[in-house]
DNA sequence: AGCCGATATGTTATTTAGTTACATGACCCT
DNA sequence: AGGGTCATGTAACTAAATAACATATCGGCT
């Protein structure tokens, strides 16, 4: 019965495991960035029970770029950008107010970190960039 | 007892508790970065003994900037750069051969994340900037 | 000196995050 | 049928961070 979910409908990539696709539905159907345990926690009705499954399941969602992680949240969100896969790095603006996240591209970030890089001779695989702070909405209601 | 450090001969602020400055001395003779409980694990034989002594050091410290957080590692180093204060934002390459961390300031990236920040409305308050990858001397002994 | 508020400490227990180890099942290929 | 590979399920565990509560210490004030 596994890999049951042929006839579905999503727009997502079509080979995705039954788990992956519940992990992955689930980060789209949220508003804010979810904890591996949150999502735990909401799928236990379908049947999973224990954490590593839904940590395979991410694991496999983010090394495709389907997720992403936030590394100063502990927490994942799902690729905003259909296109994200294509583009190199993206940043993410956090807000501390109501938890919303926005994706954003920025070519001259990279390529400044990646300049960078070839002087120092570091050789990237990865990079990490996140804005935390106050989104429209939360800056203007807490003036402060 | 408490502040008896008068007579030490650091270059740090010379204001800050036992304990900060056990955590950070600490930091400063390590050569990767370490984590809250492997700080702590140095630290049994000065009497510290809980998560909490440690957590509560470190936030002291890396609100004064004498400290900095790695957050994809979960781990803390020393700053190294005494004018880092000064500057605004930082960016740190981890090598993930040899563990070492080398911090960067790119104005540049900077100004570059708070136009950015302007054009959307987003308020700023912290940004984290973290490249993952091989420094030169690992990236030249594993070609892979 | 004595009082007081703010800050630093110490200790225990608990929550949250992530991993190791091992067994099972499905799929594909020959 | 046999064997490789990959997804799954489950339990036990390590690691990271916080909550709650009690005690001390410092700085200033009168």
């Amino acid at each position: 019965m596994a890999h049951s979910h042929k006839g579905h409908n999503h727009v997502w990539a079509d080979d995705l495991t039954r788990n992956q696709e519940l992990v992955l539905g689930t980060l789209a159907h949220s508003a804010a960035p979810l904890s591996a345990y949150d999502i735990l926690d909401r799928l236990r009705d379908d049947g999973l029970r224990a954490p590593l499954q839904i940590y395979r399941a991410l694991e496999k969602l983010t090394e495709r770029g389907l997720a992403h992680r936030l590394e100063s949240l502990n927490a994942f969100v799902c690729c905003a950008d259909a296109h994200c896969h294509a583009s190199g790095s993206i940043a993410f603006a956090i807000c501390e107010g109501c938890g919303k996240v926005e994706e954003f591209a920025q070519p001259e970030v990279e390529s400044r970190l990646k300049g960078w890089s070839e002087g120092a001779g570091f050789v990237p695989n990865r990079m990490t960039i996140e804005l935390r702070g106050l989104c429209r909405g939360c800056a203007s209601s807490s003036p402060a």
